[in-house]
DNA sequence: GGTAAATGCATAGCTTGCTATGTAATATAT
DNA sequence: ATATATTACATAGCAAGCTATGCATTTACC
């Protein structure tokens, strides 16, 4: 009795993004780090700091959701936290030297794995492949919150 | 400071499958039922069964993810297990009756939500957007295990 | 027929995501 | 000035994904 797959949309796209986490957080392992934490890595790589709120913005996650990666990157000694001294609601977080340091080659890895996954894909069909997934997210987060 | 975004394949196709997975969830709360399921729905709303490998396979997630989720739907009382007579490692799974009597609604909505992602795009845009999940999801397969 | 290999499922422990809610600090409004 | 709003972050608890490992059970091989 063969499996009728219900290959829609939603169904390939959750698909492909599971497979881009598996093979990014393989390539990632040797250096202790999760696919988590790339928004992170991308938004502080200038060196400068950016607060909580910015960071989950920036990442399009929920804070609490960024809390608990920023927790896990300070438990690995990847960021600095540093109180505000004007707002002491508000903590800047940027890259310890450590993690900084690793930047370059984490880009070099996430371009890979990018490249790997377009591989069969002509330049055409990759602008078109990138333009619908902005359409779909804008579309969805429509739907998600219509206020915006 | 601007946050500098990378927004690339991997990045887009993740926020997009989380975009899917926050919606459908919202739709799918008020008959207490999350996304996850639906691999399963699909799978068994023939009112058949399947073993818990061949699910894991149909819906292409490892073995103790599908267990979990398995163990999930059985709590919410959406399906019945029944071990094999001749094969006691084998456990038999299928919808129970009042779960098979929502299947076509889930259908429904899952369908509008696939609808609504879409509705940016053309109908050629939408066949190389499927076209183009179905290569990446391929490459990324391929690299992830190489003997395949 | 007995050992070894393979198979099917369970369990443990983690990450990355979510919602709901709490708390402290700041800003606003009467 | 005080009560109320808002803001920034923390915490709790869950879902859905992963790897690594364990445990029966069945198959395969001498």
């Amino acid at each position: 009795m063969p499996l009728t797959r219900h290959k829609s949309a939603g169904y390939m796209t959750n698909w492909a993004a599971r497979l881009f986490a598996r093979v990014i957080d393989r390539k990632l392992k040797p250096l202790a780090l999760g696919s988590g934490y790339l928004p992170v890595f991308f938004a502080l790589s200038d060196g400068g700091s950016r607060t909580q709120k910015e960071l989950a913005l920036g990442a399009d996650i929920e804070q609490p959701t960024m809390a608990a990666t920023l927790n896990r990157m300070d438990r690995d000694g990847l960021i600095i936290r540093e109180k505000d001294q004007n707002d002491r609601r508000i903590t800047h977080i940027r890259l310890s030297d450590s993690a900084l340091a690793h930047a370059a080659q984490i880009k070099t890895i996430v371009d890979q794995v990018n490249e790997t996954a377009l591989s069969g894909l002509n330049s055409q069909e990759r602008q078109v492949f990138l333009e619908a997934l902005t359409k779909v997210t804008a579309a969805l987060s429509q739907a998600d919150d219509p206020s915006k």
